[in-house]
DNA sequence: TCTGGGGTCCTCTTTCTC
DNA sequence: TCTGGAGAAAGAGGACCC
């Protein structure tokens, strides 16, 4: 009993420039960055780079104006989610054929349960990236392992076109030594708290007892930390979702003082969330407003209405109350709509 | 002169009801 | 009528991920 999980990670390598450059053959081998509106002098930050444009220092969420400053010369292209889209579901098409039990993780990651499927994983692994590059054009990293968390720290491990293979046995070697930022779910706050108090490594970590870990970090997380940095994780794929809550929002080019244009942009950004929820089929009851000034400081304020609703007065009444309520004293850099507490509605009940 | 957009989850506090 | 507590739901903020 107890058989080993045997997971798969599949990540796409630089995925948005790889497929600018797979459309744009004359774009490959040269710095690409996509990110924003592709115009380096506005405002944006880096979605992906080339490996290319890497090398000059370029990551992504770095503000594109940076960017430009590291390579001038880099190629800049806007997002264009529907191309990576399409790509994207072809690919997870390919991966559907290996095992029925996939998990969507964004539009360039997914996980593969391979535990029932009777073929070595090694094997298949290679043949997935082998389907990926003669149809598609483009290379990906595999990561082998009993459990989604070391399935994914393993594709991370030999980037790009990498295919790593973790044991349980492994995980003192090769886990262990690694710095606590590359456990998932480790980020910039939890990891300079770490290095305050001298721990640097997932081996560190380790070492601190639950007790110590549950009363640093609360119940919840502090024994999540406890079992990722011993590479415990049991949970399953996730392979049906249904999304909590559906949000538009916008960063102006130029900070803004003028209610109006702040009034206009709100009415915009509740038409676009309507016309999402409406398409996925979706009403929601809880309204909230989302405000980022120009020290960047970022407020919110929700509404929660009495039945789901997907119609725009209502929607709209409950944002600009939201608005009512925040004192608009300083320029508003963002502004946002999110509507959640979602309800699925049926074909025709709109 | 910086720092996107679309999400999830967690924690703490407030508010309401019994 | 006053007081207090429990528990749920709502509201606000923040960390994190891709």
């Amino acid at each position: 009993m107890d058989d080993m999980r045997r997971i798969l990670h599949i990540d796409m390598d630089a995925f948005f420039s790889a497929v600018e450059q797979k459309r744009t053959p004359e774009l490959v081998g040269k710095p690409v960055v996509v990110g924003g509106e592709g115009d380096p002098t506005r405002r944006g930050v880096v979605s992906t780079a080339s490996y290319e444009a890497r090398k000059f220092g370029i990551h992504s969420a770095m503000p594109l104006r940076a960017a430009y400053k590291l390579c001038p010369d880099a190629i800049f292209l806007p997002v264009d989610y529907e191309e990576y889209s399409r790509v994207s579901e072809k690919i997870k098409g390919i991966l559907r054929e290996f095992s029925p039990i996939m998990e969507d993780v964004g539009i360039d990651e997914a996980f593969l349960d391979l535990s029932s499927i009777d073929r070595p994983s090694d094997e298949v692994a290679r043949e997935i990236k082998k389907r990926i590059q003669d149809e598609m054009g483009l290379t990906c990293s595999i990561g082998i392992a009993p459990n989604k968390l070391l399935a994914k720290m393993a594709s991370d491990m030999q980037k790009p076109d990498g295919l790593t293979l973790i044991t349980e046995d492994e995980i003192p070697s090769r886990i262990w030594p690694l710095s606590v930022r590359k456990l998932w779910g480790v980020g910039p706050k939890t990891e300079a708290s770490l290095k305050e108090k001298g721990i640097q490594t997932v081996g560190d970590l380790a070492s601190l007892s639950l007790n110590q870990l549950t009363e640093e970090f609360g119940p919840s997380y502090g024994s999540y930390l406890y079992e990722a940095s011993r590479g415990m994780d049991e949970s399953t794929l996730v392979t049906h979702w249904e999304p909590k809550s559906i949000s538009r929002e916008t960063t102006f080019q130029r900070d803004v003082d003028h209610w109006q244009v702040i009034a206009k942009t709100l009415v915009e950004l509740t038409k676009e969330v309507i016309l999402a929820m409406k398409e996925e089929g979706y009403q929601g009851r809880t309204v909230t407003l989302k405000i980022r000034f120009n020290d960047f400081k970022t407020y919110t304020r929700a509404r929660t209405l009495g039945q789901h609703t997907g119609l725009e007065e209502e929607i709209r009444r409950a944002a600009f109350d939201c608005l009512g309520r925040l004192e608009l004293k300083k320029k508003v850099r963002l502004i946002g709509v999110r509507v959640g507490n979602l309800k699925k509605v049926k074909e025709g009940e709109v």
